[in-house]
DNA sequence: TCGTTAATTAACGCTTGCGTTAAATAAAGA
DNA sequence: TCTTTATTTAACGCAAGCGTTAATTAACGA
């Protein structure tokens, strides 16, 4: 299992994914405010966390009995450069952000 | 669940993510040539393709007993886009490709 | 038509994932 | 210190995921 993958397991789930954009919307939020977003025990989504904190999508800040949880912004630009590697592959010619890349003067993938 | 849910979902194995890449990598396969690649039983494989369609990560095209597949760019997009409709999280001012969207005056081609 | 090849579906077992409630931990406050 | 609040861990049950071998389906070629 690569860190991707385990990125992409762990967004897989609704709940996660909800928590995750909640997250990037919001900024920091303790664990206790996320149960009410899903929907679900305090447990299941204490749980949830504990996933998204192995695939290193979130962080965690201790601050007396609460933790407080943040997206981390290296998850999300590891998927992004994923799809830019494969950006050949997918992206039309006259597609917008081809064209952006296309201006780029010293474009590193560019083949 | 969700396209971008279940888009995630087939990516998080490990054999899937390979075929996929593989098959971006190769263009178009037949089911059999990918059996080789997992290193699994065909049925197994069969699976793993069927998992893929489903999430429509992938086509068949159908010929005589053969059955090609190959990657919809589609998918690759939404995963694309999604990063990008979350850029202004993860996206550090100085990275090359916010600054080459920087230089997008209104979200259209610039050319 | 009969046997072979390509691929899928069926049936089975095992492991993992996800939810619940109950119990444990730990910091705060009365 | 005793109780309350925030969160996690434990224990349990059930559904889903993934692999295997066996059986099916469908197209080819002799």
């Amino acid at each position: 299992m690569t860190d991707l993958n385990r990125i992409f397991a762990a967004l897989a789930d609704e709940t996660r994914f909800k928590v995750v954009e909640h997250l990037m919307a919001q900024g920091e939020q303790p664990a206790g405010s996320l149960t009410e977003l899903a929907g679900l025990s305090a447990p299941a989504v204490s749980r949830h966390l504990k996933v998204l904190r192995e695939a290193n999508l979130v962080s965690q800040r201790v601050e007396g009995t609460h933790r407080y949880y943040s997206v981390r912004s290296e998850a999300l630009r590891s998927i992004s450069d994923w799809t830019l590697e494969h950006r050949a592959f997918w992206a039309g010619s006259l597609d917008r952000l081809d064209t952006l890349l296309a201006l780029d003067p010293d474009g590193k993938d560019t083949a």
